[in-house]
DNA sequence: AAGTTACGTAGGTCCACAAGTCGAT
DNA sequence: TAATCGACTTGTGGACCTACGTAAC
């Protein structure tokens, strides 16, 4: 992936396609995606303009410049100067779009090369350009993210965000959507407002205070049961801790329920937190951070939903300082995220589509994972000090003074 | 082609106990 | 507020066991 289109390789790549996980110019683009319907259906934006690597999220007006969210992070997350660079959110599209139709929803690439008018339009009878209308997605005004605008967005503007980020079209709004909120916390940033997952029926904007971000999710109006986490997830859990560091495929894209919590969760539980949360969900997402990333933690990772009072909100946690936002973007999977798109809003309402990206999603686990294994790390050297000389009987550990049939300093048995 | 068996691989479990954590005093 | 104490939890590695996938028959 990079600068040179993946198909062709001769042409300097414009578009990131999530789905086939391709850099391409917008020639290919268009012949790729033109091929069938399902192809039509694959989501694309702009490339990340400083990694070249990346599906760009934003376009920072000062800097004249798409960046996909660890660029964005890097460029404008750290410095004094940058911070308050006004950005817009970059829309992905889907279909077949001209570039005159490209050049309405990217008004900020001046240059889009005519690649021709294909057919696909017309065959498709709908384009599902993700358009700056005025009420499904951002305006230009509503696209601005300043960043000296701390912490939560209003839920209306949330949903907003998510609309026009996620997807493009009108069919099958996600019942729950991620909030692309990625600027305003670093990796692994203790104090990180909770991100704030909405839903359409959720009611009127709530800017808030730490209160009112509860009141944003509310229980009564999601219909949130835990039949209908398979949805909200895209896979089920049992255990979260079994999902993040024993990674069991299964738990992670099986049919396990979710029926326990964490034991960190549950600790949590005052004043009606039903289970606890660690971290938040939006420093997942800002730092495009997976769902196999997101495994890939050192520490002890937490997915968990909270409720409070009748308000709830969900996290996922597991990112520590110590992990690189770089870290997360260089796996496959980043890109589900990066697009605004989490696993349990699929992109197109027919079955296919979830199914391909879960195998693929699979694929990449099983990849990451098989790199994992071999990364692992100790944390308390002298634990392992201790364990590295203490006698065992097949395998096992054994009291001081058993009889042991391994002894790592002797190598003797004692009997 | 379908079913059975053998084999290899990956991951979970078990053990004891020092070190760490946390609440009570 | 700081110090101390006790109860509880965590983490560590090697061997074993089980589940799963693949190949051969």
């Amino acid at each position: 992936m990079g600068y040179i289109c993946d198909f062709c390789g001769d042409q300097r790549s414009m578009v990131y396609c999530r789905s086939d996980a391709a850099c391409l110019c917008l020639s290919c683009d268009r012949n790729v995606h033109s091929a069938n319907a399902l192809s039509k259906r694959h989501s694309r934006t702009l490339i990340c303009e400083r990694c070249n690597s990346q599906p760009a999220l934003f376009r920072c007006f000062e800097e004249r410049i798409s960046l996909c969210q660890n660029c964005d992070w890097m460029v404008h997350g750290n410095s004094s100067s940058t911070t308050t660079h006004k950005r817009q959110t970059i829309n992905c599209f889907s279909g077949c779009p001209s570039a005159s139709e490209l050049s309405s929803i990217w008004s900020f690439v001046l240059n889009f090369p005519s690649v021709g008018e294909s057919t696909c339009e017309q065959e498709l009878g709908l384009m599902s350009i993700a358009e700056n209308s005025s009420t499904g997605a951002w305006g230009p005004n509503e696209n601005i993210i300043n960043q000296s605008v701390s912490g939560a967005v209003a839920a209306d503007e949330a949903l907003d965000i998510a609309k026009s980020s996620v997807y493009g079209g009108t069919s099958s709004m996600p019942e729950l959507i991620s909030l692309p909120n990625n600027t305003e916390k670093p990796v692994g940033s203790a104090n990180a407002p909770l991100s704030k997952l909405c839903c359409p029926g959720t009611k009127g904007p709530a800017v808030s205070g730490d209160d009112d971000l509860y009141e944003d999710f509310n229980m009564d109006e999601v219909d949130l049961n835990i039949e209908n986490y398979e949805e909200l997830f895209g896979f089920t859990l049992n255990n979260s801790e079994e999902l993040f560091e024993n990674g069991g495929i299964d738990s992670l894209f099986g049919t396990k329920d979710i029926s326990a919590a964490d034991s960190n969760c549950q600790g949590a539980g005052e004043e009606g937190l039903s289970v606890g949360l660690v971290n938040t969900m939006q420093q997942a997402c800002s730092n495009a951070a997976s769902a196999d990333s997101m495994m890939s933690a050192k520490t002890e990772p937490v997915l968990c939903f909270t409720t409070r009072q009748g308000h709830s909100s969900l996290s996922f946690s597991g990112l520590t300082g110590e992990s690189s936002a770089g870290d997360y973007q260089d796996c496959g999977a980043s890109s589900m995220l990066l697009m605004g798109e989490p696993p349990w809003c699929p992109p197109c309402p027919e079955s296919s589509c979830p199914s391909a990206n879960r195998s693929n999603a699979v694929m990449r686990y099983k990849e990451k994972k098989k790199t994992r294994k071999f990364e692992k790390r100790v944390r308390y050297a002298s634990r392992k000090a201790r364990a590295d000389v203490r006698r065992r009987v097949k395998g096992r550990f054994v009291k001081a003074g058993d009889n042991y049939d391994y002894d790592p300093l002797s190598q003797i048995r004692s009997y």
